[in-house]
DNA sequence: TCATCATGTGAACATTTATTCATATGTTGA
DNA sequence: TCAACATATGAATAAATGTTCACATGATGA
């Protein structure tokens, strides 16, 4: 059990209560890290990119990566399940686009970071 | 190769390639997926979400998240190495805080995204 | 110096997960 | 209806990863 310079046992035990109650409750934790499980793999990162600005079709993103269509779904999906990206069909194509800006957004933030130094 | 609506396929190659040509480099794509790799994963969001506010010792984490200090350890090592907390030794104890204002702002995107609807 | 406590680390194990392959579904045009 | 194409999906395989356990390292106070 460790403490501060010049707090008392009891003072730490509080201030570790008081940690204990503001934590966002095991749930929302748990939906937060499968978020950033979905944002935490290259291949979902670039197909993510591909779609920053525009809405594309399954073949054309797995062009643009090089990779089969049948994985390209396959993350879609994910991405879907994430309400990341959305879908639209139109003939025997289905297009995909980002759902909000929250992707966006995070993706700038986690540009900032890495820039960083 | 699908089309859109009133696009040739020689515009749909050039659309294409525009893409292709702001996307950011590889190196950067994967840098970014393995940041946000670090954030998905419960027991490091836990121990973040812990550290939101102040610097807390190993063994603070691992009674505040009913872990193992081994298992936290672990987890800590992982997120010095991408930046995201820094440590400081006092004694016998190492306190640990967040490093910049970055995690505090992807978190907050990540909330907004889950809360939303 | 020695015992004790806090933290760090390497190996092993179990679990998760991304891609591939084969195949199914759905859509169009003939 | 049938052939051709785009997309979706299930199973299998290989790779990555989190926790545990045993032990090492580092620091304190006696």
């Amino acid at each position: 059990m460790s403490e501060w310079i010049g707090q008392s046992s009891e003072e730490h035990a509080e201030q570790i209560e008081r940690i204990r109650e503001r934590m966002p409750d095991e749930e929302t934790l748990y939906d937060l890290a499968e978020l950033f499980k979905v944002f935490g793999d290259t291949t979902r990162v670039r197909i993510m990119c591909a779609l920053f600005d525009e809405e594309l079709s399954v073949s054309d993103i797995a062009d643009l990566l090089g990779m089969a269509p049948s994985a390209i779904s396959h993350q879609l999906r994910l991405l879907r399940a994430a309400r990341l990206v959305r879908s639209r069909r139109d003939g025997k194509n289905a297009y995909y686009a980002l759902d909000d800006d929250h992707v966006r957004q995070i993706f700038d933030k986690g540009l900032s970071h890495i820039e960083e130094r």
